[in-house]
RNA sequence: GCGAGGGUGGCGGAACUGGUAGACGCACCAGACUUAGGAUCUGGCACUUAACCGUGUGGGGGUUCGAUUCCCCCCUCUCGCACCA
């Protein structure tokens, strides 16, 4: 290398970054073990879809996830950063499909590629724990927990209207319906009656939700988003008898103190009484009719529109059991049959949608709860008043205030046998039945005579078959008579195989645990290391898995700690979710032809400018925007850090040590170095900016640089500048460690930086001896004074009203009031 | 409609519990070094102005000596839920 080059030389990042990605992985130095030094942090990014290839979200996600691990393995802690493979799912079959192969071949195969390309990232993981969770060694176990769940009936099964999707060929849940579209190919869902497996989560509803309380180390927002899923409404259940007829139509209601306002009743178009209600009647015809077509149209406009009220009578009345009245029985479109109880006792005065449909067919309006200072006609009202209010025509009711009535309308109701307090949720349980090759098998048996019986644990895992028969190899189980047939495992009678496989989401509902025990043989977890390390103390990962993963995650958590494997209630302490990597305004997506290939940059210019640049260019639960510009911005900061060191590498070598009395600028490059070690340690500590420890770093630079013009690195100062360039090299380090690592050992150091603790900051060296005192004449900025850092109120007044600028705007008038702002500001106002 | 989070230079973004608005970076401009430079270095850079002044954190109002920050009203964007009885 010329002298030239070294002026404008840039790293060689391809040398360097592969010479310390093997250095690391032969030290075995990411490695994590319960038996060591310090407390635990358990960090983790949500795993990957083998896709073939990584994506910037990818390299944001795990480049944030990267820097905490690091940066807590630098400040004492035990740290566990592990990486897997969310292996099973659709593209997968469909690569086999077209490529007439088998999807195993084609997962390992990318889960290989992927691999390598995380490595090339300098991610400090332990690869040790790495698995797929195709590996039967993985799902076995899941298939385990799931009969441990069939043991404790929170498995069953039940033929309902799923979501079918006809270009996946399979069910989905209902978390993985999007505006009426699949989740994962955006086509339309459709209603498809079933039978298929359910896990009760409904049983933990109330926990899920309680527990929300618990986690304010995750963002509001998701908590919100979870809340509202699970949906919890509390009122009453109640039965209106129908007239002339043997049956009852039972009701579910928030308002129970609006019961007496009760004008008619609606049912949803597919409620089971309906047929009773109306067969052999003169409106049978028609009115089934208009239910049918209701039941088109509903599934047709899926999608989020406000369609207007619907409905039609039925011809048949019920008596309300708190007056007696008789109110006609409808159907309607706006009701549904998948909340409550299917059918709504109707009070237009009081809610919103009842008011539109008594409108629409002239049915009458009662007010029956009147808010404060108001008076409430059925004529003159133009909208419902859903408010809280006092009871009116309520019989013995009247006159008690809303909230009150509630309570014991429903006590009424529970003494007279016709109601009962009831509390329901709008989360649904979930159907993990999927009707495709490539997932885990459900492990269960159906037996003629013996009924459903589970896989005996021995002869677990159930795996799939396996045959290079070409295009075979993926045929759904139903059409595999070699996967099929099978005996039963209590009468050894012929028997069938359940032919389901399980939804992904399973998988990635308890990954995150056996993380802490992979290669445990004889159970799913081993629990002395599951307690040890969990729970995840840091998760990180887009806010689309709000719901989904992250509900399920919580429900397993909660259901492996009843079946005694975990002592813990939540799975993820803290919780960050980063923004998406847009693109010329929108998500960067194969479809809009705006994604940019991490590998290219990588190649073009280092994993550590692209880690510098993600991080860097915003905070990381805010949206990143791509900027090509931006990375050559990181590209060039760490290319200055390079040159400097090159040049003043052997000052840097053969430093003094930092002596007592330092000359203005030794003071002010010592302090800055302090101040930085405070800004990056509280950036990082108080929510991860990294961007704003970034530019701390930046500034440290910039200010070792002007020194460096100053000739400060000349004896005997040069102890200050070796130990600011340390610093900042150290400092540096989570987020480019190949960069400082080289740096460092550049500058002559002998030990590993990733083994060194984090640089202490010393308050006495960080403060300012000289301060900025602004002055303000009546609020208004107007000049600026340099006092010394210990001046007390009264000089510092002094020295303000000889300024200049004080005179010259103070305009002769005598001050009123002086506001001293300590270490801030002097305002005199007059 | 309901819920959550945003709106600060040309751009990405800073600003601790009310106290210097625009840190840091990008882009841009000027200069230096150069045969050349999209390399590198130095300096400038909210708007307006010759300068001082003045104006300025979506808009309007309020509290305060002082508001990006607190309060009220409105506009707008993003995300989530969407007839949940």
């Amino acid at each position: 290398m010329t002298r030239d080059n070294d002026a404008t030389g840039r790293y060689n990042f391809a040398e360097i970054e592969e010479k310390w990605q093997k250095s690391w992985e032969t030290e075995g130095l990411f490695r994590a073990d319960e038996a060591g030094i310090g407390e635990k942090y358990y960090v983790l990014e949500m795993f990957p879809y083998p896709s073939g290839r990584i994506h910037m979200g990818h390299v944001r996600n795990y480049s944030i996830g990267d820097v905490i691990a690091r940066y807590k393995r630098m400040r004492g802690y035990n740290v566990l950063h592990p990486m897997g493979w969310d292996a099973f799912g659709l593209p997968a079959e469909n690569a086999a499909q077209k490529n007439n192969s088998h999807p195993a071949t084609w997962t390992y195969a990318n889960i290989a590629y992927m691999r390598g390309q995380l490595r090339r990232l300098g991610l400090s993981y332990d690869w040790d724990r790495e698995f797929a969770t195709c590996d039967p060694d993985y799902f076995r176990w899941e298939q385990l927990l799931f009969i441990e769940m069939f043991a404790r009936g929170l498995v069953y099964q039940k033929v309902t209207t799923v979501n079918w999707c006809e270009s996946c060929q399979t069910v989905l849940a209902n978390e993985q319906v999007i505006d009426g579209t699949c989740w994962r190919c955006d086509q339309p869902v459709h209603p498809k009656k079933m039978n298929g497996w359910f896990l009760k989560i409904t049983d933990y509803a109330e926990e899920l939700l309680a527990d929300l309380d618990q986690l304010s180390g995750w963002p509001e927002k998701v908590v919100t988003m979870q809340r509202n899923w699970i949906g919890k409404s509390t009122g009453l259940n109640c039965d209106f008898t129908v007239e002339e007829l043997d049956c009852r139509i039972a009701i579910f209601t928030t308002r129970p103190d609006t019961v007496f306002g009760v004008t008619f009743m609606s049912i949803a178009a597919e409620h089971p009484l309906l047929d009773t209600l109306i067969s052999g009647t003169a409106h049978e015809a028609e009115v089934r009719a208009f239910a049918e077509r209701i039941l088109v149209e509903k599934q047709r406009q899926s999608l989020a529109e406000e369609v207007e009220k619907q409905g039609i009578f039925t011809g048949r009345y019920c008596i309300n059991p708190f007056n007696g009245q008789r109110v006609p029985i409808y159907v309607a479109n706006f009701v549904l049959m998948e909340y409550g109880t299917g059918a709504v006792m109707a009070v237009p005065a009081h809610d919103q949608r009842d008011f539109e449909f008594a409108k629409k067919y002239q049915l009458p309006v009662i007010p029956v709860v009147v808010p404060e200072h108001q008076e409430l006609s059925p004529d003159t009202m133009v909208e419902a008043a859903t408010g809280p209010g006092m009871l009116i025509n309520s019989g013995q009711f009247s006159g008690m205030d809303s909230l009150a009535a509630q309570q014991a309308i429903i006590s009424h109701a529970e003494a007279g046998l016709f109601g009962k307090a009831h509390v329901t949720y709008r989360l649904r349980d979930w159907g993990i039945s999927r009707q495709r090759y490539w997932g885990a098998p459900i492990p269960m048996v159906h037996c003629q005579t013996c009924g459903v019986q589970p896989v005996p644990h021995g002869e677990l895992p159930i795996k799939l078959p396996e045959d290079a028969a070409g295009s075979k190899t993926c045929l759904p189980l139903h059409q595999r008579p070699d996967f099929y047939e099978t005996t039963c495992p209590r009468c050894g009678e012929a028997a069938r195989r359940e032919t389901d496989t399980m939804d992904t989401f399973m998988e990635s509902s308890w990954y995150f645990a056996r993380f802490t025990s992979p290669g445990h043989q004889t159970g799913p977890l081993d629990k002395a290391k599951a307690g040890y390390w969990l729970a995840v103390d840091q998760y990180i990962g887009g806010v689309e898995h709000a719901i989904l993963h992250l509900l399920y995650s919580r429900f397993f958590t909660k259901v492996l700690r009843d079946l005694g494997y975990l002592g813990i209630d939540e799975p993820f302490i803290n919780l960050l979710t980063q923004g998406m990597v847009i693109k010329d305004g929108a998500k960067m997506s194969k479809s809009k032809g705006n994604v940019v290939d991490p590998h290219e940059l990588i190649e073009a210019y280092g994993a550590d400018t692209v880690r510098l640049f993600s991080l860097f260019a915003a905070p990381p639960e805010r949206d990143l925007e791509w900027s090509s510009q931006g990375v050559e911005g990181a590209s060039r900061f760490l290319n200055r850090v390079y040159r400097m060191i090159v040049q003043h590498r052997s000052m840097l070598e053969n430093a003094e040590v930092i002596p007592d009395q330092l000359s203005e600028a030794g003071r002010s490059l010592h302090r800055k170095t302090h101040q930085t070690i405070r800004r990056v340690t509280e950036s990082i500590e108080q929510n991860f900016h990294f961007n704003t420890a970034i530019s701390a770093l930046m500034e440290l630079f910039n200010s070792l640089n002007a020194s460096l013009g100053e000739d400060l690195h000349q004896r005997p100062e040069s102890g200050v500048v070796r130990q600011a360039v340390a610093v900042l090299l150290q400092l540096l380090s989570p987020m480019v460690p190949h960069f400082a690592a080289e740096m460092w050992q550049l500058v002559g150091e002998e030990n590993g930086l990733e083994k060194l603790p984090w640089p202490l900051f010393d308050a006495e060296a960080a403060k300012e001896d000289q301060l900025t005192i602004v002055i303000q004449v009546n609020g208004k900025v107007r000049s600026r004074l340099q006092v010394p850092a210990d001046i007390d109120d009264n000089d510092l007044i002094s020295l303000v009203m000889k300024d200049q600028n004080t005179v010259k705007f103070l305009e002769g008038n005598s001050p009123k009031k002086t506001i001293v702002v300590k270490k801030k500001l002097v305002n005199i106002v007059f």
